[in-house]
DNA sequence: CGTAGGATCTGACGCCTCGTCAGAAATTGG
DNA sequence: CCAATTTCTGACGAGGCGTCAGATCCTACG
């Protein structure tokens, strides 16, 4: 079930090439044929490996935020308290993305599709993102609260990113928000608090 | 620039059908062709009204948030806190969404479609619920923490739906997700707190 | 080293929809 | 009753997704 070099190889080349292609055109830039052509892969063989289109542009996606991921693993979020940290993962999550709209344009479409055979890579972005925002939060030992609140600004990254695509509000205005969100959810409670 | 009521009737049964196509089987059961049929309108009419089929989802939603919005009017959001009384208002604009699983999915895809031409559309779609939850809240003078909040449980509302229409989470979880949301953003601060 | 079984390629097929437009007919309002 | 819109009829243009059969190539294994 584990992959061969050569077909590790192929997997990256469709995703690269996916991306790619999402970042020219957009959604509908990325045509199947288009890929498999440029990955140097038979139509089938990328059928075979991302059963739609959805599911290819999620893949991308997750890929995206994978390698967000081990760049924080190295380098973490730099911050005193937790929403500043968090703060600065999403503003590096946003920066690489805002730099190409059109590459998160055909991702969001893809991730908002509706279509259940991708909902497990769905699931995993949303995780995976989930995951990266609770380390960078940085609590040991997380109760019920900080990971709703890690879920919350999950949800809300990704809603600022549908915001922000569909023209509803410009970049700059989706980063102050979420930061505005960040330190909402995780403002240091003055020592005493959280005695209830 | 207004509308004739023939007029007016056109545009409801355009409306009407789209919302009924839509709960029957999603997006793609939307037919810009067979929403002209069934609404004893030509083709071209449809495209007058409705400039895109995106365009004509958004629409809908619009119209059934606006409906949600005057029913509060006459029977506002039961509860004796904030906090509750903004559950509330979500459990029902959620409750109807989510007998139309198929309606939502169209919808959703359209508010995520990207389609700048949308956008404005999206906007009213987006205003509209943030006020409606601002209403819900029940403060007379809103300052600007207020309408952050406001505007956050928006997002998440939005965001609940993408990740319930995903198959990432089962209606019921997103409801409870959303209503811990709220309550950690409108706890009643115990009498003595916000004194920084 | 030879071979079986899976992966990949070639090339073509089937199927469906959005959005536009010109010209005729009907509605509306003055 | 006429002029200006709006709507209708009917057809056109353009494009893309996903599938499949059969040939070919790799890879792993005996």
């Amino acid at each position: 079930m584990s992959l061969t070099p050569s077909q590790q190889d192929r997997q990256e080349r469709m995703l690269n090439v996916a991306a790619k292609l999402a970042s020219d055109g957009g959604f509908d830039a990325v045509q199947m044929r288009t890929v498999a052509a440029d990955a140097d892969v038979a139509l089938g063989t990328l059928y075979r490996y991302f059963p739609s289109k959805e599911h290819l542009l999620v893949s991308a996606m997750l890929r995206q935020i994978g390698s967000l991921s081990d760049r924080l693993a190295i380098k973490p979020a730099a911050g005193l308290d937790a929403a500043s940290r968090v703060s600065d993962v999403l503003r590096r999550a946003n920066s690489a993305l805002q730099r190409q709209q059109n590459f998160t344009i055909a991702v969001v479409r893809a991730l908002a599709s509706g279509d259940e055979n991708v909902a497990p890579v769905v699931r995993e972005v949303r995780e995976l993102m989930g995951t990266i925002i609770l380390d960078a939060m940085g609590i040991e030992h997380p109760d019920e609260r900080d990971r709703l609140v890690a879920q919350i600004l999950q949800e809300l990254w990704l809603s600022a990113l549908v915001a922000w695509i569909s023209g509803v509000e410009p970049a700059p205005s989706v980063t102050r928000k979420l930061e505005d969100a960040a330190n909402l959810l995780l403002a240091e409670p003055a020592v005493s608090e959280r005695a209830s």
